[in-house]
DNA sequence: ACATTTGGTAAGTTTTTACTTACCGTAAGT
DNA sequence: ACTTACGGTAAGTAAAAACTTACCAAATGT
């Protein structure tokens, strides 16, 4: 049940952005914030998010602190998107053409 | 680039919990709001962000007005969700055991 | 015609969240 | 030992977002 957690972090564009650039590979939280339209403790808050939300992994190496994804975070985001994506379909598919039928109310 | 939005609409837990109902199938608004912790209005202004992303469409039935889910929205969102975890697992797997050597420093 | 069910919208409030600057600790070079 | 690069944390602020109540419009039933 951790998909909450990745979907808020991720929901943020400035955190996704971050993120996005993991993609390439580690990174250092230097050379993630370079570029960026915020400052550096900006990037430090949105990667500590990331990591509470099980989306990415961090070592550290000499100074430096490299940050990468954690695969297992974004496999529980990808589960629940399917189940919910299969469920919708076939929900999708035996009601979307229901009947127009003028549905009677509440009270007669 | 539409998943944005949508990750930002499926962010919000209580939104979340609406747009969840729906996997059931089609369903007004009034019975989306029972039971739920918010006022019906505010459920409205869900459905409105939903159907603002993509990721529901309506109908009318009477005086009642009908959600359901709109597969493509949620299309959109596993499309990315899947390039990314396909990318970022092959970097994870290319460079997460890289050599731990004490990196240079920029300034000699 | 009138009352009732249903739900969208407006206005205002409160809570959340993203950001900034300032500061401190740690590791590595000289 | 001292300096420099690097990055996490604190405190405060400003902007965004979720919720409430009040109100209004449309469709149905009597």
């Amino acid at each position: 049940m951790t998909y909450g957690k990745a979907l808020q972090c991720l929901s943020d564009p400035t955190r996704r952005r971050v993120f996005e650039r993991l993609r390439g590979g580690p990174k250092s939280v230097g050379v993630l914030a370079t570029g960026l339209p915020v400052s550096r403790p900006a990037v430090s808050q949105h990667l500590k998010t990331l990591k509470d939300a099980g989306l990415v992994k961090d070592r550290s190496e000499g100074t430096r602190r490299v940050y990468y994804i954690d695969p297992d975070g974004l496999g529980d985001l990808r589960r629940w998107l399917d189940g919910f994506w299969d469920g919708a379909l076939e929900a999708f598919k035996t009601e979307v053409e229901k009947p127009e039928s003028p549905l009677p109310r509440k009270k007669t």
